[in-house]
DNA sequence: TATCTGTTATATAATAAGTATAACAGAGAG
DNA sequence: CTCTCTGTTATACTTATTATATAACAGATA
């Protein structure tokens, strides 16, 4: 599997698997209809509790990015993704906030720290360019 | 004090002074060289525990945002502000990442994302327009 | 001498994160 | 029907983080 884990990161493991499945599914990696690994297989493949697996797969559940079959495991949603309602927005703007604090502090202008999302954005993408 | 926690949030309280006090700089509500409130005051003032702000100002000292002069308190670093180093551009693409992640599923363009952004930092900035 | 500053050292409580086992219901394959 | 896979739920335990509570120390100020 494509996954990895940094056991040493201050981010919880549960989190890491949350954004990269995200990201997996931004850069089109994985595409809707796609089938995840069991809770416990993919726990087996990066040496964690299946717990942890199963509390990432329940927090992207929640938000509508995966849905459960209980017939043949977890897929990639379907039915197209929830979009960038209000809940979202506030949800980015406040992870934004820090940031952009720091940034300007550090003597970044708007522009600069505009591009600098811009370009985080397009190097994400840019990771799906050359999947099969 | 002009200073807010939230005690039910799940970020914790120190990460809050930090943000808090970075994002005074930014907008220029802090200028260099202004005293901050002792560790004691500040905590008695917000209902909380010496050892929480103090953690938050030594978190700012080591970053070069505030000094130290053990004779009369804290104070906002007078001689220039850190840069945006290497360090710090890491930083802000790895915090920036899974929200541009996020934004993108949900369906934000590359432009509406980077527009996001630069409105963040812009309203952090206007923050310090009538600071007397 | 008091009183303020940051700093350090302990100890404790509360919460979050991760693990370890076990068991259950539904679905598919033999 | 039995075996095996799926997600799900429950319980218990360990560990790390967060926050608090006291106490004490060195330096500076009035």
């Amino acid at each position: 599997m494509w996954m990895e884990i940094d056991l040493q990161s201050d981010v919880p493991i549960y989190t890491q698997l949350v954004d990269q499945l995200i990201e997996g599914i931004a850069s089109e990696q994985l595409k809707p209809g796609d089938p995840l690994p069991s809770v416990r297989s993919l726990a087996a493949d990066l040496g964690i509790n299946l717990h942890t697996v199963n509390k990432a797969y329940q927090i992207l559940k929640q938000d509508g990015f995966l849905q459960v079959h209980r017939k043949q495991g977890v897929v990639v949603q379907p039915g197209g993704m929830p979009g960038a309602d209000a809940a979202f927005r506030a949800k980015l703007a406040k992870g934004i906030r820090p940031l952009a604090a720091e940034a300007a502090v550090r003597g970044m202008t708007e522009e600069e720290f505009a591009e600098q999302s811009a370009a985080v954005y397009r190097q994400l993408m840019s990771k799906g360019e050359d999947a099969k």
